[in-house]
DNA sequence: ATGCCGTGGAAACCACGA
């Protein structure tokens, strides 16, 4: 079971870059973010004659979230995180597939800070935290996948020095992150990987991407049922060399079946 | 230290991203 995450920045404009992925990565499930596009404007056709089910959550120019599957039927739990009925963004779609709960999350960019939109982030932040803690208190095999915008610690930025005042590494972000994994997540790069630079994150300036001045911000949290299961994860790098490619690149991490 | 690049949407600029 190879399950992928991919924040594709516009999910029409990234079409052809997704679809030679996944031809070439096959991934059995993915989590998409960063749609960019409406309900109706979904690239439903495309998707299936890739050969996968979707389900997925857009928003007109922003935001927008979606799960692939070519393995089983997507069974989907909820659209929108608790906790905020007044919250329009649609950064969460949470579905049972293959008997695993999948939470496919766009976590708040939160710049800048401070102000509105990093307080905004915070009590999402605080909000995934409390859905989270249910979710496990189920004891069924689940993982949050996702671009969760926040690069958990130095380890993960090319210059944690320049950084610690932005939203994606503020002291506030990476306690909250860290608070998270501690309820008994698991961050299946990092468990495979602890001390490797690893980035899934490139920005489109600067030649950031030749420079690899990156970031790690794309994760996947397992649940202790997933950890065991855990036997492989890493970066298709290379996609983010593409033409016309987003500034993430796909993320993802192997499952045995038992 | 910075939006230098790139998207979508509206309108030939703006909001937003990380």
């Amino acid at each position: 079971m190879k399950i992928a995450t991919y924040n594709v920045n516009g999910i029409n404009g990234r079409l052809a870059v997704l679809l030679r992925w996944l031809n070439e990565a096959k991934p059995d499930l993915v989590c998409l973010q960063e749609l960019k596009a409406p309900n109706e404007k979904f690239p439903l056709k495309a998707i299936n004659d890739a050969g996968y089910s979707v389900k997925w959550h857009g928003q007109k120019s922003w935001n927008g979230v979606a799960i692939l599957s070519r393995v089983g039927e997507i069974q989907e739990l909820r659209r929108v995180l608790p906790g905020d009925p007044e919250d329009s963004h649609s950064r969460y779609i949470e579905a049972i597939v293959n008997n695993m709960i999948i939470g496919c999350l766009y976590l708040p960019n939160g710049n800048p800070w401070p102000g509105p939109k990093f307080e905004y982030k915070l009590k999402w932040f605080k909000r995934l935290t409390a859905h989270a803690k249910k979710l496990l208190a189920e004891k069924v095999p689940v993982a949050l996948i996702g671009d969760f915008n926040v690069m958990p610690t130095e380890l993960d930025v090319y210059k944690p020095e320049r950084w610690v005042n932005d939203a994606l590494f503020r002291i506030e972000i990476r306690d909250a992150f860290k608070k998270l994994v501690e309820q008994g997540w698991t961050d299946a790069i990092r468990k495979l990987y602890p001390k490797e630079r690893i980035y899934t994150f490139w920005d489109y300036f600067r030649n950031a991407y030749q420079r690899d001045a990156g970031l790690r911000i794309d994760h996947f949290l397992l649940s202790s049922q997933l950890k065991r299961k855990l036997v492989n994860a890493g970066v298709d790098k290379h996609v983010r060399g593409w033409e016309k490619t987003s500034d993430h690149a796909p993320v993802w991490i192997e499952l045995k079946d038992k």
